[in-house]
DNA sequence: GCCGTTTTCGGCCCGACTGTTTTCAGTCG
């Protein structure tokens, strides 16, 4: 059964077909649209096309000819339609598309008037002198495409998308130089970035400030900049030495508001705001909310907000919308609930490792550092036996370990040091310690490190046998994926976060940048099942401690509430739960 | 192809930038 993942991948191969044919561009934006929306939906679209076909058509997006496909997807393991595309388009025009100023008109252009097929043929009428006739292929838009094509070339062995953990420190060095810049008010980052998304395509800065050339200047002088796409008034182009593209917006301080919700996104959710604003009589752009003009071709009329985002959402008589839940075309407004997690929540950090296995502090070190991060209480998780790679314990140093947790608690009179474990869940859902020695704990984190390839239903049993096993709090990174590196396991989510949330068993969003483990997704599963959440940086060195962001931007994403998970409760609560998990249950209705 | 409080046909966000095209087309976000 195709995974939504693959579901989307398979709309959206559609799409650039489509698009090269030259089909109706309302069309291939139809199927890119269903593919974004296959891509962020959480209920598993290949079990719905076989129980419940016509459930498939109540997604936004997805209509009565999508639906048919993805159901053909399910039954048949291929659509027709796609089939016919790919026997009519040669499969290395799509690489094209990949090329900086390279769209569906142009590569139709190059395949129809010059015989290219791939890069390689590509490159040869370029150096051949063959794409001089053909329309549109200037001087300047040949050389252009050379460096577009060297471009990809060298790009090939680097990553076309980028860690949020990566990318957002990299904006933020960006933005606090432009911030020194004389004349500048406001300065953040947008797009998927701001929204949290795991990985980002590109950086989206904006400035505003009284002169644009000095904010242009400071902008493409910086250390980072590699090469310049664009530089025009309001908008400045160029890719990092890494590969990263970062745009920058000028705008004006009065219409920042309106600037940062444009380009937060996401762009199925600006077509919202602007439907919305359209049928109030109203007009948005990044300019500002207007009224509308009074004729057909008129001025726009009186503006109506512009400074802030809050005041756009107001006018539109729509709650501003956390930045975490513009992914959709109307955005993610029933879980917007006022006490969706915060950083500002987190109280407690329970999953840390010291340098009793893989960690680079001592029991003290990592104590000074949660104290210094005002958290309330510090689970120590060094790893179990079976993780010999990370000099994991066995029973006997466990033992001793636990013994020296107990004796530092006296240095930390403000902080609750609890003696925890992270413990392997075997191939087979057995935990790497026997249940004596588990039950000398505080806390049991059980994770899966190895076997992280096994069949789905496999890997669903494995981890149902260990988020029900009486002596486990807390499921570590749950798939054990790694972005853009590793897929991990794929167990059915919905099968976990309803055993999770029976046995007051917390499911973990694992902060680290490189995990994000629990996703989104998963998270929206966990919130839906009713279980309890626990987000946590999985802390091996300081700097680790500065990833709880991204965790509760994924947590955010996945509409948890603060109360439903276990690292925001009074320190009461919390070791309440630990103590007697089975009596604890998430303290809200599933939605 | 999708969608609907201008509803079953006829729209579909819209502005900046680039290059070449002397008024606009394509790309991008």
């Amino acid at each position: 059964m195709p995974t939504n993942a693959e579901i989307a991948a398979t709309l959206t191969a559609i799409a650039d077909l489509l698009d090269i044919t030259g089909a109706n561009s309302f069309k291939v934006n139809a199927y890119r649209k269903a593919a974004r929306a296959a891509e962020s939906e959480a209920q598993d679209l290949g079990a719905l096309a076989v129980a419940d076909p016509p459930a498939l058509r109540k997604i936004e997006g997805i209509g009565e000819s999508i639906a048919a496909k993805i159901v053909e997807l399910t039954t048949t393991k291929g659509i027709a339609e796609l089939e016919r595309l790919r026997s009519e388009v040669p499969a290395g025009l799509l690489e094209l598309l990949t090329l900086q100023g390279v769209g569906p008109k142009t590569v139709h252009l190059f395949w129809n008037k010059a015989g290219v097929t791939d890069l390689q043929s590509l490159k040869h009428a370029i150096d051949s002198g063959a794409l001089t006739n053909v329309d549109r292929m200037g001087a300047k838009t040949i050389e252009n495409l050379r460096t577009a094509v060297a471009a990809r070339e060298a790009a090939r062995a680097q990553p076309t998308r980028f860690r949020l953990g990566q990318a957002v420190p990299i904006a933020e060095a960006m933005l606090l130089a432009l911030r020194t810049t004389v004349g500048v008010r406001q300065a953040a980052f947008a797009g998927s970035a701001r929204r949290g998304r795991e990985t980002v395509g590109d950086l989206d800065l904006l400035v505003s400030c009284d002169d644009h050339d000095s904010v242009r200047q400071a902008f493409l002088s910086l250390p980072f900049i590699d090469r310049v796409l664009a530089n025009g008034e309001t908008r400045c182009a160029a890719l990092l030495t890494g590969g990263m593209q970062v745009d920058l917006r000028i705008v004006d301080d009065a219409v920042f508001g309106a600037a940062l919700l444009y380009f937060t996104g996401s762009k199925d959710h600006n077509v919202f705001l602007r439907e919305r604003a359209i049928a109030a009589k109203m007009r948005l752009n990044e300019y500002g909310l207007h009224q509308a003009p009074s004729g057909a071709d008129g001025p726009l009329g009186a503006l109506v907000a512009a400074h802030t985002e809050e005041s756009i959402y107001a006018a539109l008589g729509l709650h501003c919308l956390p930045p975490e839940l513009r992914e959709l075309h109307g955005g993610d407004f029933a879980r917007a609930a006022p006490d969706l997690v915060e950083t500002s929540h987190v109280r407690a950090e329970l999953h840390a490792h010291t340098t009793a296995s893989d960690g680079s502090l001592s029991i003290h070190e990592l104590a000074s550092l949660a104290v210094s991060r005002g958290v309330h209480t510090l689970a120590i998780t060094d790893h179990s036996k079976a993780s010999a790679q990370a000099n994991g314990l066995s029973v006997e140093r466990l033992h001793r370990h636990i013994d020296a947790i107990r004796t530092a608690q006296a240095d930390f009179p403000t902080l609750c040091l609890l003696a925890g474990s992270e413990v392997d869940i075997l191939a087979d859902g057995r935990l790497d310690y026997d249940d004596e020695t588990l039950a000398r704990l505080d806390v049991v984190v059980a994770s899966p490190h190895a076997a992280l390839r096994q069949e789905p239903a496999v890997a669903t049993k494995r981890l149902l046998r260990a988020i029900t096993h009486p002596l486990v709090h807390i499921i570590g990174h749950p798939t054990g994926r790694i972005l853009l590196g590793r897929e991990g396991l794929a167990p059915d989510m919905h099968e976990l976060a309803a055993a999770a949330a029976e046995s007051g068993t917390a499911l973990e969003v694992n902060c680290h940048w490189s995990r994000l483990d629990l996703r989104d997704t998963h998270v929206k599963m966990a919130v839906a099942a009713g279980a309890l959440v626990a987000i946590d940086c999985d802390i091996h060195t300081a700097d680790d401690a500065d990833n709880l962001r991204y965790g509760v931007a994924t947590a955010r994403r996945g509409g948890l509430l603060r109360q439903s998970c276990v690292n925001t409760w009074e320190q009461k609560s919390l070791l309440g739960w630990l103590k007697n998990k089975k009596s604890t249950r998430a303290p809200h209705a599933p939605r």
